[in-house]
DNA sequence: CTGTTAGCGCTTTCAT
DNA sequence: ATGAAAGCGCTAACAG
């Protein structure tokens, strides 16, 4: 039921108030919870607020509190499209409903500009914490927001120039297990095709398939590395490319989800998804369902969403004990494309 | 540069306008380009600014204005890992940021004690509108919502009891064209699987099924109809109870993305893919790459969130015109699996 | 062009 | 147990 007046205003306190022909104070405590009230004027102010369906001004209450929390986080992914990144943040509203926290989300399309727009926006609503997949190679603009008294936790990529948490996948070690599980099947010409290099996590993974390849007393052919593609559509290309040259690679190291998409359409328009072998970084729906299946080094963007939402809480709670890198391993999943031998 | 002293206080205005010796009113003239001040002390405050690094207080000014728009609004999905919701999340908020709006997010899982809380917890925070893809079957919790001058938009389902614009997909049209698409292969034994029918789009689907088959003088078989598939495990197990009938269907209708992989996967295990026939509905990655290709009805989620952002900052901009239902048509995608011919 | 005053809706502090 | 007054940071209305 709601008798309130047309005209688009909310009911205040004090309407509440007059409605129960009390002190507006007298509302605020029963609306707290803070006790002191007696049990008839309880009632009748109960029964006032939901006759006016009177909901307490969040924004007015923060304004005057003390503690200054908003009870609301920020969240800046690169995506929300990319299901790496809509598992993050389903992580993430788990942990936040679970504490009465409300989450405002954006998609930052890997544009450092946009990052400092969208902090700059959610740290002028003052909210408790901000989740960031960091955008570019310079995080030093939210300094001052740290300073301000804004938790910060780093997802996915640790933070540039800035003291922070962070959580992060095992990018290297993971990808250099791919490559190594090509190598066991006979492989010595495995190709690596990468996403943009301004990304940290593509470098890592680089840097993952150079040691491993080097660990088994293998040289990096530059001539086998792809660097910098930046979708399915590159990816295709440059798998069709590679394999026509003179000595082709017998293998294909794919390190992130839609690179590996684009390079299984390129098999298999040129027939060969059973001749040449793939294990690709990420796991992604329906890979087990693909002929080969697709092998695959899986993420836990689960684990990464709620691990970095415990972090932030935690923070924003009081703990002040320095950064901390925090790690999620990957796992091999063999499913058939990685277990192909050279011809 | 910050030269905010420590304790984690955010600079005011009064801080700015004692640095930079002019009053407060001057601070807000600046950091509102309202005209009326004079450059050297425009140039005055604006260094004050940048060197205290000073920040608007959202919350405060909201509180203050006339207009009371909080230049945020809320979106309430079924499941943001689910790639439709998504997509359309995605849409929004890049309608949302070229507006300087903000956007508040969350997942109900199909529970309406999550709609309700969720839309109390956003409304608390004076969003100015809220996108919702309804969890249940009564919205009339928001109409005082409604009355308090916020804007509602439905996505994919119409609202119930509550007098608001939606956007959804023609799903009986949509569904009634894949029925019809199996028939003209040849189907006379069509089986539907459906997602709950506490989802209004499963009803509508199931109704375009129905209305397909009438058309074409087929009778309904009940035997073949399954509904209240929740996931892709049960839609599995459908397949095959249905398959190992004594008079099996020799083509499939599934009605929801989840239900259409889980037909895939029982297909698979039985060696029947090439040999029953399967339409679905709503389109998924790697869709094309499975053999045969899957040919479904897609919906366009990214078109349903354009739109349906576009009718909210309508009615948040003043459209008072009576509530209308925005159809989004389907398109059917030939791959393969549609077109199979009964033995 | 610049400044003063009032007050948004609420919590805090202090009185009764 | 209840209430009155002050004031959070800002904008609106009205001076000079």
């Amino acid at each position: 039921m709601s008798l309130r007046e047309p005209g688009g205003r909310r009911p205040t306190m004090r309407d509440v108030a007059a409605r129960a022909q009390v002190s507006f104070k007298t509302v605020s405590r029963v609306v707290n919870d803070e006790g002191g009230v007696s049990p008839p004027l309880e009632r009748r102010v109960r029964k006032a607020i939901d006759e006016l369906d009177f909901r307490p001004n969040v924004g007015a209450r923060i304004l005057r509190r003390s503690d200054r929390r908003t009870a609301s986080i920020g969240l800046l992914l690169e995506d929300v499209a990319n299901p790496f990144s809509a598992a993050v943040q389903r992580a993430v509203e788990d942990e936040a409903e679970h504490r009465g926290v409300v989450v405002y989300s954006a998609s930052l399309d890997e544009d450092p500009a946009r990052e400092r727009a969208l902090a700059k926006a959610f740290g002028a609503r003052n909210v408790d914490g901000l989740l960031l997949v960091p955008a570019g190679d310079d995080q030093s603009h939210l300094a001052a927001e740290l300073r301000a008294g804004t938790a910060i936790v780093c997802v996915d990529r640790e933070a540039n120039n800035l003291p922070v948490d962070s959580v992060v996948t095992t990018n290297e070690i993971g990808a250099a297990e791919g490559v190594r599980h090509l190598a066991a099947a006979g492989h010595r010409r495995i190709a690596f095709l990468g996403d943009r290099t301004t990304i940290a996590t593509a470098r890592q993974r680089y840097v993952g398939y150079e040691e491993a390849l080097r660990g088994l007393g293998l040289s990096v052919d530059p001539a086998l590395v792809v660097r910098d593609v930046r979708d399915a559509g590159v990816a295709d290309g440059a798998v069709t490319a590679l394999l026509g040259r003179p000595d082709p690679p017998t293998a294909f190291f794919t390190a992130q989800n839609l690179v590996t998409v684009g390079a299984v359409r390129a098999l298999r328009r040129l027939g060969r998804e059973h001749a040449v072998a793939l294990v690709g970084f990420d796991d992604f729906l329906l890979a087990d369902l693909l002929r080969p299946g697709v092998t695959v080094v899986a993420q836990d963007p689960t684990a990464i969403g709620r691990i970095a939402a415990g972090l932030l809480f935690a923070r924003i709670d009081g703990d002040t004990s320095p950064p901390q890198r925090r790690l999620v391993p990957t796992t091999l999943i063999r499913r058939g494309s990685g277990e192909i031998a050279p011809d």
